[in-house]
DNA sequence: CAGAATCTTGTATGAGCATACAAAATTCTT
DNA sequence: AAGAATTTTGTATGCTCATACAAGATTCTG
């Protein structure tokens, strides 16, 4: 029909806003103090919205987290593409894990909100697990060339867990700024890997 | 007056009741599912005794808090006590940070549950600091003898990010037991400190 | 044992929230 | 511009939960 390219257009519009707004609310206040009225108020709408665009608040929410990841992944791939070396690879790696200006302690409590969630709702659990199932793949393609088959699990697993612990802290103590997170990272990478597998990653052949 | 003593009897056995059923419930439920009514329901009490007992949940939440840090350090120092090399202080402080049959992925959760709520509440952010900064003392103390300056703050800040970072795992994907996760912490700090410094926490001088 | 003190129960109240919905406002169609 | 389709609003409903409290049960005291 003839309204059909309309009416699509204003629903994708709102859908979009209300998402975005969603995210703003749940970077100030973390999942638990994202309600729907929060949420609609930021976007400047009625309460009522929500339920007009949405089936019901899940849907936000997960729309929401898919927005969220979906931002920090960009980054991520476009220096991937970027990356002559695979040390230059791990640096988009490493670096796409403490986004500038992002590696704050709101958003660290944010992220966590949604962790301590997915240990309640199994659909968070399911886009968590796709989100760390993707970053340790990454590291281990990166590590693949460099490091020894057996240290290959046990170092991109350390890795990973470094980066999340780091962010913990940030959310428990805020006691270390963006660039210290990321050199410690590479100082436990530096340590994991002997100096010929990290001379192997400097070199310009993917 | 008389009756004081067995006053104090009954109401002590009463809130150490009701705190031990306030852990049990945390444990399989985590700090969202803690209502009032199940922790109640637990200890075999009627819903309202919550309110004769303490002055409202938040009470009983920091005591259960408490309580549960209290378990965990037990185990650590005793078996700090009776270490007898760096080494062994060092294992104790790391085992004792993944305790036996605990490292499951509920408990995982519940732990996680309480980092979230800390970035909204103070009080918890306060409990959590405290616990943070024994653990980072404790590995510090550890490192101390062996390690360069300039590394010991780096590498206790390492291994207690990665750690965490671990029981993150464990909630998110629980796929690791408790010495997986163990010899993973230690693989990294023997990593991070070079051999003369192992070798040196190895010799019995503490 | 009677009466008082203490303890325990069950329920009532009210706050905060997601969601449903009727009615008002806007936009589209002809 | 009139009427239809849609978008938006504000509010009502019902749920879960913490907390308050009256009334009942138990234990203590003399």
């Amino acid at each position: 029909m003839a309204t059909h390219s309309k009416r699509t257009k204003i629903e994708d519009i709102r859908r979009v806003e209300l998402i975005a707004a969603a995210h703003r609310v749940f970077l100030e206040h973390g999942l638990h103090g994202m309600t729907s009225a929060r949420i609609c108020r930021e976007a400047g709408m009625s309460p009522g919205i929500l339920a007009y665009y949405f089936k019901g608040k899940d849907e936000v929410l997960f729309g929401m987290v898919r927005y969220n990841n979906r931002l920090l992944m960009e980054d991520v791939i476009a220096r991937l593409k970027a990356a002559r070396t695979g040390w230059e690879r791990l640096e988009a790696i490493v670096e796409g894990n403490f986004p500038a200006s992002a590696f704050t302690r709101p958003i660290a409590n944010a992220w966590l909100s949604v962790c301590a969630e997915a240990g309640v709702n199994p659909q968070y659990a399911r886009l968590q697990r796709l989100f760390y199932r993707r970053l340790r793949s990454n590291l281990a393609s990166v590590f693949d060339g460099a490091a020894a088959e057996s240290r290959l699990r046990e170092a991109s697993f350390i890795i990973a867990a470094l980066i999340d612990g780091l962010w913990l802290r940030k959310a428990a103590a805020d006691d270390l700024g963006r660039d210290e997170a990321i050199s410690l990272v590479f100082s436990g990478i530096s340590s994991l890997l002997g100096d010929g597998e990290e001379r192997r990653l400097r070199h310009p052949a993917v």
